[in-house]
DNA sequence: CATGAATGAGCCTTCATTCAT
DNA sequence: GATGAATGAAGGCTCATTCAT
């Protein structure tokens, strides 16, 4: 019972903390892309190959959790904002990037559901921090405005939202065309 | 086995069937729209002031419940587009009818996570009885079409979505204005 | 959905966790007997002084939990069997064991009701892995026969039988006369 | 809501209330066979045909209704011991129907369960009714006594027991080849 | 740091039981 | 007498959370 120093015990190696957060993140965006924002700690613990209780260090709260998951979705999307508005006109920066964004959405990147179940609703990230994808869509916004592109009152906000509600609506396979025609539409009714 | 209740209970007079299932639905649609659709069926029951066998009686599954709070919302939506219908033009009926469906789904009735989380996605819904919304919406798209004041390419599901995600980020007070934006730019976009 | 204990609770010690699968082992038994197969899980883990995740962690099903103490009790009667006949006559051997038997059944260890309400019957156990008490009871008839001190077409299973009823019908405080009586005429109903 | 003799109304007819009963006990024997004396009363209330309600004011407990069940099932037995006792021969009279008895408890006639749940023991039943059954045994074994054709310390009680634990060892399709051998190995072992 | 056993709150669900109709 | 809606007390079970090791 007593632990006898003779034998050095199979102990795992001391696992580098910053790989169990890793691996964690990992699960847990599965986790929560197949099960929804409400989904076990413990199985995402279970998945990562963690006890429980390294979750916990990790993340002390489930909010914590999926609001680190969701910065690690959305940090790709800022630097992308960032590559296309280096190397396409504005509006051509704006609709690629509405594209991938819905892609992100799509493809199995949860983010909305995610987002909703943070405590007191996603206020906190938004208004907190100014979300990384809101400041990406106002840049893009902002920079086709001063090009003269698009009307001056466009609200960014406004048409991340209208982004946001596409995965809701379950469509057939014709996913993509109809990512695309709402880009166009609302490419279309913002053009000055 | 026998059961023995220590105190008989005060015991509520036979209150008709059909006002406790109203009272249920209430419950439900408050208690869905504050917690999400995750939300503790016992809690909706005491909200009903109803017990949760009751409860029970008459939704056996939180989808049933779920399904019957939504059908509620969406008959109303669905009666509206028909009297916008026959009392405007027909991208002022669009209009009117997709700020009022904003308005269902900021205000505070949820309908969408709900919808969400039925089992094997909304689709069930959706699919099989060619929801309520998608048909107002889809008729209403189809008749400006055939008034000619909208491109005949415009999909109806693709508008439905941009409106499904409104809810999904939040803005300050400026909320009505927000979504008359929305909704602006989409009947711009859609312009022929 | 983020759970917020009123009270943090007073936290027991670690104990280990075999002697927690000990204590809810002996409690289920005790519980199982008064209460019957039906028992209440809570009760037992009450009086096991355990919680009812940690019953669950050890015994995911009830079956579970109903097999595992009935194959403790059942493991003893097997030695008592194969001691038995290493140290009497054939005969004397299986008087001898069916008392026991009798005396595990009646005293308190209930088996018989428990193995009744395992999913399916009690086939299962006994087809599956070829009970114990029958392979001990079929050993003891065999042996026996072969010393022709019993019939050879005595069959074990029917002698099984005539003990396990036993317990069902009421005695007053005879109850060991009984027993005795009941082996008495099966041993001389038996003999060849 | 005043009668009017003009139209009998397609009124169910006053339906007996001894229908109902019978009703009751046979889906009664029906549910407790099949789901164990723990049955949903509320089961047997529906596969009777009449409401919950119906069933308590017939049988006010759960045991007031295994009881009726059981005294049903046994008051058949009582009369077979007594016909037999006056057409043949003691022990064959014994022999009979003690295999009847065991036809009683396999073939699809629970009893023993059901007994063996009701509160405190099925010991009511029989002390303080001198169970039908246990006075057709004794009845069957005096006589046989008394006809010198088994020993005088038989007890019935010992017999009856044997036999009670009969269905409790599952068999393959030999049945009644198992409870032959098991009434044989009874009286020979009797006989005096 | 990591682990995972233990804990208990709270959920869903079933049912015995009552009682207005 | 019969009905079935309503009730609420458990019970089974899951999980977030803690903490001894």
């Amino acid at each position: 019972m007593a632990k006898t120093s003779s034998t050095p015990a199979p102990r795992k190696r001391r696992s580098d903390a910053e790989q169990n957060r890793l691996q964690i993140l990992k699960a847990a965006k599965a986790t929560f892309t197949r099960d929804g924002a409400a989904a076990s700690l413990d199985a995402i613990a279970r998945r990562a190959g963690v006890g429980p209780g390294t979750l916990y260090r990790h993340f002390p709260t489930r909010d914590a959790l999926i609001e680190a998951v969701y910065r690690r979705e959305v940090e790709a999307l800022g630097s992308a904002a960032q590559e296309f508005s280096e190397a396409m006109e504005p509006v051509d920066a704006l609709r690629v990037w509405m594209l991938l964004f819905l892609d992100y959405l799509g493809a199995k990147h949860l983010i909305v559901p995610a987002l909703n179940s943070i405590s007191g609703g996603p206020k906190r990230l938004y208004e907190g921090s100014r979300s990384v994808v809101q400041q990406a869509m106002r840049r893009l916004v902002l920079r086709a405005i001063d090009a003269g592109q698009i009307r001056s009152d466009v609200d960014a906000d406004v048409l991340l939202r209208a982004l946001l509600g596409f995965p809701y609506v379950p469509f057939g396979g014709e996913w993509r065309d109809g990512a695309r025609q709402l880009v166009d539409i609302l490419i279309a009714g913002s053009l000055r």
